[in-house]
DNA sequence: AGATAATTTGAAAGCGCTTTCAAGCGACCC
DNA sequence: GGGTCGCTTGAAAGCGCTTTCAAATTATCT
């Protein structure tokens, strides 16, 4: 175990002490701590001596009473143990990290009156703006938030003061993916989408069908079956689509988890991935580089979306107008595609 | 999008309000919310329906800044995208929630620095607690920070004031594991280790030497490699094993995500798992039951240890004393292991 | 030079809550 | 019946910081 320096004595120094020690009055150490108006060069040598000497760090939370800013952002995200969202909020913590703020994650379990309650608990936290990764709450509520707190909400395209939005082109990468299928030769491509409550699921499904349309195929419901987006629910929407006896050579699920699920379905009606059936997912997990075989996908820049998320926050904390790219899908090709075996 | 409750004016009333709206003096309202006096059952209805009325909630800052205490508990885990201590901070934030508290999550990166810089910082904005998953500091430097504050820390065994500690019994998981393969039939079983600074590494690897014991088998240092705990690590190391030509039939790795990345290097190899290589891996990561083969492993309560660490914490903030006890591991054989093929 | 405007600085009033401290008030006792 | 004790309650003093507000100082102008 590597060596630790033993914890100095808690920061307790205060701002008057501070004050005192620098011979000057604490609104004095205040301003410069915040730069809030000028001070003689002398007085601010002395101050920041003092702290030094000192070791004074601020306290948050008499920061927060005080002045109402706490240099702290509320986060919500759904499932704190998400494969997906983990990597955005990863993003969230790098970026504000480097502001010298700290996120406040909290999970809304997909639910919006659990993120309703989140929201409020967040507030009263007195956190100086909150990030909504997706979820449930209406566009209106969000817009209502935004009055009081800056927001900052990915998976939707909103446009209302002291609120930011940035969300991922589902539609065009479930169509590159599509796309990515009918070019290796697929006709019969099934779907798994995921439940429709969730806005991303719909996006997906016209990505879905825009890229069997431009294909010149024609869409068929009883190639579509719906899951949860996780893995079991994956593999049981696999085994319902071979149940119905239609045949598909290649298979599309509306994201790596489901994707995973379908292909242990698959494998244990001893169909080959990809030989018998192409499988395609979406998102990148990390994980699904190491599948067997490495899932081919459309790559979800989630860490970006985090890092970007929590940049626009830190713009519309400075008071200025947020403006970000997120990546644009992309097809990763791994080995779970192929072209389709010559005889059906 | 289901339909969202529009937010309720920010509960901006305060105690002196409700005092005054009850005919009382802020410091009953206070006693009365706490219950840290008796107070008549007049003035306890009374109170009870001002706060009703006002949809007053007590604000965590000022009161963190006022007594001290913020309801709210510091957790420093490793990264906050971990699929294993994911789980581990669900287990957390439902058992805090639960009792009215939030965790903050702060990621330490498997650095000792910034982890005490992570702890600094919890303490800076007063958290009551303090759990600390794994780690790498030292237990003289937890000890030091207990004195200041109640800590829970898992992954290794201590006994302090105000410190609990709870450790997951990794020796015994890896004996078991082996015994496993060796019960199947395996003679040669290689080891895919973790990096040695962290501790559960050198349980997991003394368990399976423990195992190998048991079953009259040599150890042999040329079938062990070492990895990082992470799918590409167990995939480069599952290489070099095959690239020394020592023979063996069955591979057991410290991690999943190693397990997972073996299987790969294997599978690229033309090797099958079972048939030709049977693959155990530690953890039970919820993605494990879906690879292909699921792969057997042994399951490490994650969920459970968060949960502990936490209703623990609980504890020493109400200055009980905790005592928890944490399920043993246990073997989960899946598909990845099986007996050996009768012609080597 | 005297007056006025522009700066720097400190005193003091909170932010919303907890927590002494002591007052108020019946009950209880000899 | 006066004194003591135990209980509920309110006033007031902070917690550590920010932010008016006004005083003190310096610069600027006629």
């Amino acid at each position: 175990m590597a060596k630790t320096s033993i914890p100095k004595t808690t920061g307790s120094s205060t701002l008057g002490m501070v004050a005192k020690a620098a011979g000057v009055s604490a609104s004095t150490v205040s301003r410069i701590l915040n730069g809030t108006a000028v001070v003689s060069e002398a007085k601010k040598q002395a101050v920041d001596e003092a702290i030094a000497r000192l070791g004074f760090v601020p306290n948050p939370v008499a920061r927060g009473l005080a002045g109402g800013r706490t240099l702290s952002v509320g986060v919500v995200t759904q499932s704190i143990d998400s494969p997906f969202y983990g990597v955005a909020l990863r993003g969230i913590e790098d970026e504000l990290d480097r502001a010298g703020y700290s996120p406040l994650f909290v999970s809304g379990h997909w639910n919006a009156t659990e993120e309703a309650r989140c929201i409020d608990m967040l507030r009263s936290r007195r956190v100086d703006g909150i990030i909504v990764l997706t979820g449930r709450l209406s566009d209106a509520a969000l817009k209502q938030y935004a009055k009081a707190l800056p927001m900052v909400a990915t998976g939707r395209r909103l446009k209302a003061p002291n609120l930011y939005t940035l969300d991922f082109n589902n539609f065009e990468g479930a169509r590159l993916a599509t796309e990515h299928l009918t070019s290796l030769g697929h006709q019969r491509i099934a779907f798994i989408a995921g439940n429709s409550e969730h806005p991303d699921a719909n996006e997906r499904l016209r990505g879905y069908r825009a890229g069997l349309e431009a294909a010149g195929i024609a869409f068929n419901p009883e190639l579509v079956a719906s899951g949860l987006f996780h893995e079991e629910s994956g593999m049981l929407a696999a085994e319902r689509l071979l149940d119905t006896r239609q045949r598909f050579t290649a298979l599309f699920a509306a994201n790596d988890q489901m994707a995973l699920g379908a292909c242990l379905a698959l494998q244990r009606r001893s169909l080959r991935v990809p030989q018998d059936v192409s499988v395609m997912g979406f998102d990148d997990l990390s994980i699904s580089r190491y599948s067997i075989p490495p899932l081919s996908t459309v790559h979800h820049p989630a860490y970006e979306l985090g890092q970007g998320a929590a940049a626009a926050m830190l713009c519309l904390l400075r008071g200025e107008k947020p403006s970000f790219n997120l990546p644009g899908p992309r097809v990763i090709a791994r080995e779970s595609t192929a072209a389709p075996s010559t005889r059906p």
